[in-house]
DNA sequence: CTCAAATCCCTTTTT
DNA sequence: GGGATTTGAG
């Protein structure tokens, strides 16, 4: 097979990075510098110029959407080639039947083998094998059938120990926040017991206590929630040499995007897959192997979920040469941006450097300026979503080539997306919402997700209940009560009570007939669970059940739209059903469970698009609109105090920045109605961090005067408090949020751009451009 | 056992 | 303001 052609498309970095083979590699990129493509076409000359076996590459993605259209530019990249070869012509050039045809063969012989996906959905398809050899440290165990809990589901269960099980006072022990403790503990990778120990205080051991509870319910329900996915699988490598061998020599690639976003597990998982548990050097034979990281610190936006950028910071320490940047061969910077234009970027950057935990990076524009940036201020949400509305409007009528799916509407919170809709739907535009309330958390979904996962998985106790009595079949709470406590006593998942007649009959009164109905309904779908495909097992639990009939007797506009929600559900089983390769039950209410709304968001629907920031990483758009920047809301309230948070949402706002291609407006109100009352709106700080001569709309009142004289003369600007200082190796210096540090490193004037490195007490080593940053010296 | 009214969170961000 | 959960009457 001749040498891919793609490679003559990349710069030299990006090249450099695609055709590295074996070893470690870091791959710092800037937004949009090209890291999705750098990921994709090393995959394909992985495959092709060095003769990797699909089945031996690992590529994690940050979303399941991202994965797919990876793996799709694959199929495009081979089957292109297969084009040229067979039939001398491009892939356009060739009959419709002939390109999917190409493409399908090249999806049997390559892209199917792939193990590409998120975090959650590998590791999944991993405990699809090997749960079974996993015990926990308290002799917990799992089957392969087990259900997989969404967070309310989750949340229940925590409720029921903190405030039945154990009796304890929501209010000191809020079940949310004990949730979120105990997800803390996950992602960290302690155990129950292991959080006991670092947490010894009463607070501390009642959490333990919870948790360890919890697992118990987890594990009674055959169930894992979302961090176990993780935990679970490196728990077992840990414990299990045969194991991880396995998976260890099968994984010989491992590819990570987004890397500054992992957690402590996650990266677990990634070092005990690379090294095979073995410390350095012997795991230094790289013979075969690779790992390979991408990612981007100043895009680091999930610390919530206890994702740290330090373990990036830490990848040349833990798998690299370990040299400085500019001497180490197990590092690449992609630098240039392609996406936006010279002012937008230029915004993002100075926004950018008022943080002091960063990687020496820069972001070249490699695009002409473009119009400045604009910053309206309107007197409330409705005028605000209003003006975008309108500006959408303006744009299209005086470009007709743009179609409303080049627009983006950036947010902080799902909250704000109510007004925009309001509007766009009033004013007759497409849209497209991100997140919110999912298609998978609407009650006839979980209903119907629920009856499937009771077929799949007789243990799961929380789902038996959820759908025991719906639609009414006249099974109501003493009934279930009176069960519950049978199967309590006898240490039985309630199922095994509920399909055993004579227990049943029994214990409950007139009731006895309804449950033992449903009973041998549900064993009925179970029974053919290995002979009947998905799509007819939920839409026949759906008939047997009344399900269907019940809404339809209803005849209300609400009932109505539940029946076409089920009926997409439906379409999603049979979609999956054709996408897969693994059609069983399990597998579905795996993608089910994994599935984001991100992932259904179609490309070229020309509709505009709303959804979180978060939501927003990794894509781009031509037209962006930013909205919200109040002080409280973006900033949030919960991070202004804190100094590392303030920066984590100087980020975000930075990510949002990065998406816009060619034109970026940023919103902000007078007044903003919350939790109903109007409240007045001071403008975000990060307006008066941007560069005033290329925003247009905005004048900062505070640093009005200063950021006059700084954009005057640039190479004065900054050192706005005192003459020009000198600093050295070894000062101690003094930061208003870190405190007392010491200097490292002087990275040289750049740009006229001063860095210095500090390790402050506590923390890894923050760079630094004192110029922006105030530092006081104390030598 | 079912339904409607009262109450009680809520708003960070998500796989 | 609004949606989920809990309470009390029939």
């Amino acid at each position: 097979m001749e040498s891919v052609d793609f490679l003559t498309s990349l710069n030299p970095s990006q090249r450099q990075a695609v055709e590295h083979f074996c070893g470690p590699m870091l791959v710092v990129a800037g937004a949009g510098s090209g890291k999705t493509r750098a990921l994709t076409y090393r995959v394909a000359n992985l495959i092709d110029n060095h003769k990797v076996n699909p089945e031996n590459i690992l590529a994690v993605t940050f979303t399941n959407k991202a994965a797919r259209e990876i793996k799709d530019r694959i199929e495009s990249i081979f089957a292109q080639q297969q084009a040229q070869k067979k039939y001398q012509k491009p892939l356009s050039a060739l009959e419709p039947a002939i390109q999917t045809q190409l493409r399908s063969q090249i999806y049997r012989k390559l892209t199917k083998h792939l193990w590409m996906g998120t975090f959650h959905s590998l590791c999944a398809r991993i405990l699809r094998y090997d749960i079974n050899k996993y015990q926990d440290e308290k002799g917990r165990q799992w089957k392969p059938n087990f259900s997989i809990f969404d967070e309310s589901d989750v949340l229940a269960l925590v409720k029921q120990i903190v405030t039945k099980t154990l009796n304890l006072d929501d209010k000191k022990f809020d079940p949310r926040k004990t949730r979120y403790k105990i997800s803390n503990a996950k992602n960290l990778g302690l155990s129950p017991q292991q959080y006991l120990q670092e947490n010894p205080d009463y607070q501390g051991r009642v959490i333990a206590e919870v948790y360890s509870l919890y697992q118990d319910a987890l594990a009674a329900n055959n169930a894992l929630d979302f961090d176990d996915l993780i935990l679970v699988p490196v728990a077992l490598f840990s414990q299990n040499e045969q194991v991880l061998a396995y998976w260890h020599q099968k994984f010989c690639h491992i590819l990570v995007d987004e890397y500054q976003d992992t957690n402590r597990t996650q990266y677990d998982l990634i070092r005990l897959l690379t090294t095979n548990g073995e410390p350095p050097p012997s795991f230094h034979n790289w013979q075969n192997r690779s790992i390979f990281v991408v990612g981007d610190v100043d895009q680091s936006i999930y610390s919530f979920r206890m994702a740290d950028y330090r373990i990036m910071l830490e990848f040349q320490q833990d798998f690299g040469d370990g040299l400085a940047d500019d001497d180490s061969r197990t590092l690449i910077k992609l630098e240039e941006n392609y996406r936006s234009r010279e002012n937008i970027l230029e915004v993002a950057n100075h926004l950018i450097q008022n943080n002091t935990t960063r990687i020496d990076k820069i972001l070249r524009p490699t695009r002409s300026p473009g119009v400045p940036v604009c910053c309206h201020k309107a007197d409330d949400e409705m005028a605000e979503a209003h003006f975008v509305v309108d500006q959408i409007r303006t744009i299209i009528n005086q470009n007709p080539e743009i179609g409303f799916g080049s627009f983006a509407i950036l947010y902080r919170t799902n909250a704000q997306s109510r007004p925009f809709e309001d509007v766009l739907r009033r004013e007759d535009v497409h849209y497209n919402i991100v997140g919110g309330l999912k298609f998978y958390d609407r009650r006839e979904i979980k209903d119907a997700i629920s009856y499937l996962r009771v077929i799949a998985n007789p243990a799961d106790t929380v789902s038996l209940q959820r759908v025991i009595n719906v639609p009414r079949r006249g099974i109501g709470r003493t009934t279930i009560d009176g069960l519950n406590n049978a199967a309590q006593q006898l240490g039985v998942p309630l199922w095994e009570i509920i399909s055993d007649q004579d227990s049943v009959n029994t214990i409950t009164g007139r009731a006895a007939k309804s449950v033992n109905r449903f009973a041998q309904m549900i064993q009925s779908w179970r029974d053919r669970l290995e002979t009947t495909t998905a799509l007819d097992i939920l839409d026949g639990i759906l008939e047997d059940s009344g399900y269907f009939q019940d809404l339809k007797q209803q005849g209300t506009d609400e009932a109505d739209n539940r029946l076409d929600n089920l009926r997409e559900l439906c379409n999603a089983v049979s979609q999956f059903q054709e996408e897969e390769e693994d059609t069983s039950l399990q597998a579905f209410l795996a993608r089910a469970s994994l599935s984001s709304d991100l992932d259904n968001l179609q490309e070229g629907q020309e509709a505009v698009s709303l959804m979180t920031l978060h939501s927003a990483k990794g894509l781009e758009f031509p037209i962006v609109f930013l909205v919200g920047l109040e002080q409280g809301l973006f900033p949030n309230f919960r991070s202004i105090n804190d100094p590392l948070s303030l920066e984590e949402e100087r980020r975000l706002c930075y990510v949002g920045i990065t998406r816009a291609q060619e034109q970026l407006f940023i919103t902000h109100t007078s007044e903003r109605r919350l939790w109903g009352y109007r409240e007045p709106c001071v403008p975000s700080m990060f307006l008066a961090e941007l560069p005033p001569d290329l925003v247009r709309g905005y004048k900062p009142l505070i640093r009005h005067q200063a950021a006059k004289n700084t954009t005057k003369n640039k190479a004065t600007k900054g050192t706005i408090k005192k003459s020009p200082q000198q600093w050295n190796v070894g000062d101690r210096v003094l930061h208003r949020s870190f405190g007392v540090g010491k200097i490292t490193h002087i990275f040289g004037d750049h740009k006229g751009k001063l860095s210095i490195a500090v390790k402050f007490q506590g923390s890894s080593p923050k760079i630094i451009n004192p110029s922006v940053v105030p530092l006081e010296s104390l030598d």
